[in-house]
RNA sequence: GGCGAGAUAGCUCAGCUGGCUAGAGCGUUCGGUUCAUACCCGAAAGGUCGUGGGUUCGAUCCCCUCCCUCGCUACCA
């Protein structure tokens, strides 16, 4: 039977279209998805929307809808992006589906019962005017960040959630599972900040805004944000207070939660004490990556320097916008994007590397061989260096993936790729073909360069699927052995450049262009 | 303020528990090649490894001071 593997991103908030930082999460994820699917296990990717809350009955008021039109509308924004994406998630969970909602107030219900929900009082600053409670840190000039007007103390009634009865079982978790959260660093922060010191109650419910979960029990409640969003990983397989699904049994605890750095509190805290409660296991991995800038500034809509992914993909298609985040973002620090850094990535690895490898290699296999080549084994030491690097590439492209360094893993496939045009120059094939003589070393070493470009290819589908077969069919073979082989027959096609180069200049007059007709 | 991370070539970053002339990619300059998408290959230039001390036979890597950048510091998500 095949091992199981279930991997989410977080639920995206519908308050508005989501930018290239936020769907770098989904591409992250997709390829670890597609990589374990290769690898050979039972993949259950899952990804979503979180559609309740204040804000967003804020914004479907301006917009003169429904908060469920409002969201609707949204949600089909962002599946429509991670379709773009070419993301292969099994499954989005939408927080309004109905068996969420349901399994929600029953998860609500069991936890109020069992006395780790109670009702209380929220007291805080309040401002009047906004109807919006705030913390002291929250204030600017002692004063409503939002209206600026003078802020009282003030309570309403709500339910909370004991957090500190589970605190130490916690901790203790954490310290035996020391890949339960990572990057380290973080792992730091809320031991440090947060289980140290100690923690305060949760809210878990709200009477200021009513779109949101009713609390069965006492509908003047809505279930607010923590209950409401991140039990999605479990309802949607199916998990049920009276009983699971098998599919629940079978997929849970995930194997990794993908998310922002931002929302790491809420994933190594609030929801690992919400499964103790339950009595469920705990996911085994929290991934919070770090961010993709533009320039040095986050994006920001105020700002106006925010690039969405839709664009990106009109602009330089699918392949090459995850080539570049997946590539670019770092393991723990913040990565960065400009339109002349996708051109340059683009450029020099897309097009020059990987693109004319592969033409030039297809090329002489025509040239030569009217494109039918197989191995006649007739080596030199010349030809040691790439075979050996060719073979350890499987395992050097695994540990990178087990350690989640998709950049580097990337990488080490571009290092072969790299190494196989200076193979081409070592050998030079072009000298042999005058010498009749030479014809089998000549045949030897276009065999050597399609298989390693057909083991390249192989290990990129996680990453640029849709290149990775239009190598593959321009090779002729569907052979996807991650493996160098040395029996293949090749029947090559007539090679068509994979990527085109981008004149800098002329790119970035269709980008102002382009973006000047959206304003 | 407290806690945490980081500061290495023009840019983006590697450098495991201290040890050969500090590395890679991109960019720049020069040279080579022609199978190929003016591509590819090679070479060079370029770093007092943030500051000032200390430990050591020896420190980019350990300790301390200081300077700077960034993140977290609980109910917006």
């Amino acid at each position: 039977m095949k091992e199981k593997y279930y991997i989410s991103t977080a639920i995206a908030y519908t308050s508005g279209k989501p930018h290239i930082g936020n769907t770098y999460e989904i591409v992250l994820a997709d390829a670890i998805a597609r990589y374990k699917r290769i690898k050979g296990y039972d993949v259950y990717f899952q990804t979503g929307t979180d559609e309740h809350g204040e804000k967003i009955e804020i914004k479907a008021r301006e917009n003169n809808v429904s908060p469920q039109e409002y969201v609707d509308g949204v949600a089909a924004e962002i599946k429509a992006i991670w379709d773009i994406m070419n993301t292969s998630y099994d499954r989005f969970i939408r927080t309004t589906d109905k068996n969420h909602e349901k399994q929600v107030q029953k998860i609500f219900k069991k936890l109020y019962e069992q006395d780790d929900i109670y009702k209380g009082t929220y007291e805080g600053l309040y401002c009047t005017p906004c109807e919006s409670f705030f913390t002291e840190n929250q204030l600017v000039d002692g004063k409503c960040p939002d209206c600026g007007r003078a802020v009282k103390q003030a309570k309403e009634e709500a339910y909370f959630f004991r957090l500190s009865k589970y605190q130490d079982r916690l901790m203790e978790h954490i310290k035996l599972h020391p890949e339960f959260i990572r990057p380290e660093s973080r792992k730091k922060e809320m031991i440090n900040n947060f289980l140290k010191p100690g923690l305060q109650d949760l809210c878990v419910s709200r009477t200021s805004f009513t779109w949101g979960i009713p609390v069965d029990f006492d509908p003047k409640h809505v279930v607010y944000v923590w209950i409401d969003a991140l039990t999605n990983y479990i309802t949607n397989i199916g998990y049920d207070v009276d009983g699971s699904s098998l599919e629940y049994k079978k997929y849970w605890p995930a194997d990794l939660h993908l998310i922002g750095k931002d929302i790491i509190r809420f994933h190594t805290i609030y929801w690992p004490i919400i499964l103790m409660a339950l009595g469920e296991e705990l996911p085994k991995q929290v991934f919070g990556h770090p961010w993709m800038l533009f320039g040095s500034d986050k994006m920001s809509k105020s700002k106006g320097n925010v690039i969405y992914a839709d664009d990106l993909v009109k602009l330089f298609g699918v392949d090459a916008i995850r080539y570049y985040v997946l590539h670019e973002m770092p393991f723990a620090n913040d990565g960065n994007i400009t339109y002349d850094l996708v051109i340059e990535r683009i450029n020099s690895d897309l097009a020059n590397i990987l693109g004319n490898l592969v033409n030039r290699t297809i090329s002489m296999a025509q040239k030569y061989f009217e494109g039918r080549v197989r191995n006649t084994n007739v080596y030199t030491s010349l030809d040691k260096s790439l075979l050996l690097e060719v073979g350890e590439l499987a395992k050097k492209v695994d540990d990178k993936m087990d350690s989640l360094e998709v950049g580097a893993a990337i990488e080490e496939i571009f290092q072969v790729l790299r190494k196989s045009n200076k193979y081409i120059d070592e050998t030079m094939p072009w000298i042999l073909a005058k010498d009749e003589t030479e014809k089998g070393r000549l045949e030897t070493v276009i065999y050597n360069l399609l298989e390693t470009i057909r083991v390249c290819a192989t290990l990129l589908r996680p990453y640029l699927p849709d290149t990775a077969i239009k190598i593959l069919n321009q090779l002729g073979t569907n052979d996807e052995d991650m493996e160098f082989k040395q029996d293949l027959i090749y029947c090559v096609n007539d090679p068509e450049p994979l990527f085109q180069r981008i004149d800098k200049i002329k790119k970035m007059e269709e980008i102002n262009t382009f973006l000047s007709n959206k304003m």
